[in-house]
DNA sequence: TAAAATCGTTCGCGATTCGCGTACCTTCAT
DNA sequence: ATGAAGGTACGCGAATCGCGAACGATTTTA
């Protein structure tokens, strides 16, 4: 799994195996070992390898299928916040039916 | 990093070093060298555990420190949408002004 | 209260896997 | 032609893994 979406995420970058190796201090081969499957990266491989594409260990590991993680807000995975603070039910609420208004007007003035 | 998180999501759960040595399938001395540091799980085994605890891998690994992740509007780390489409930056931008403002206003009226 | 079970810790062992250097093949620019 | 750069494969020594076993300390059962 690691090996299929550390390639494809190399790949879309254009980056060379020597970049990569270069960038966690290891050998262009260890790395390399990684992709075909040859090898599994350390742990702490796997943290400087989500923060190097920008993406979440959930995703190298496959516990997700979102490169970048999708949260909808009519069903929230995750703790919402404004400046900081919770945004409440209450709030999440209005906020939701805030949107729906905007996209229904909007979708008539194109008609 | 790994080991403490481990400990804490067990102790925190009231769970036994057997119990989730049964869940994993693994013997109980292992998991418990993951919890002392004495040694380290492998992928499949962080993924496993990830599910186990309700958690992300992100947080096990310490690439985060949410248990449950948290998402900051004006700073988004993942894509928010509503009933499946993706709101939009200008959508964004009113969001976070009516969240300001209501909150603005509830704090007067407590004066 | 004696015996048995459960819990957490540690350790040695054999087996597995790691990371590295090296060598090799292509492709491309010099 | 030749050298640089990208990707692949492999052997080696070293490091690490997972397991069972053994231990003391509690807790539960009879």
């Amino acid at each position: 799994m690691i090996s299929k979406r550390l390639s494809e995420l190399r790949k879309k970058r254009q980056w060379s195996l020597q970049y990569i190796a270069d960038q966690l201090n290891i050998a262009k081969s260890t790395y390399a070992g990684y992709e075909s499957g040859y090898r599994q990266p350390s742990l702490e491989a796997v943290k400087e390898l989500a923060l190097l594409f920008e993406t979440t260990t959930d995703y190298l590991l496959g516990v997700t299928n979102e490169e970048q993680p999708t949260v909808e807000l009519t069903h929230p995975t995750a703790y919402i916040t404004v400046d900081g603070k919770q945004v409440t039910e209450d709030e999440m609420m209005q906020l939701i039916a805030f949107i729906r208004v905007k996209r229904d007007l909007s979708t008539q003035k194109e008609k």
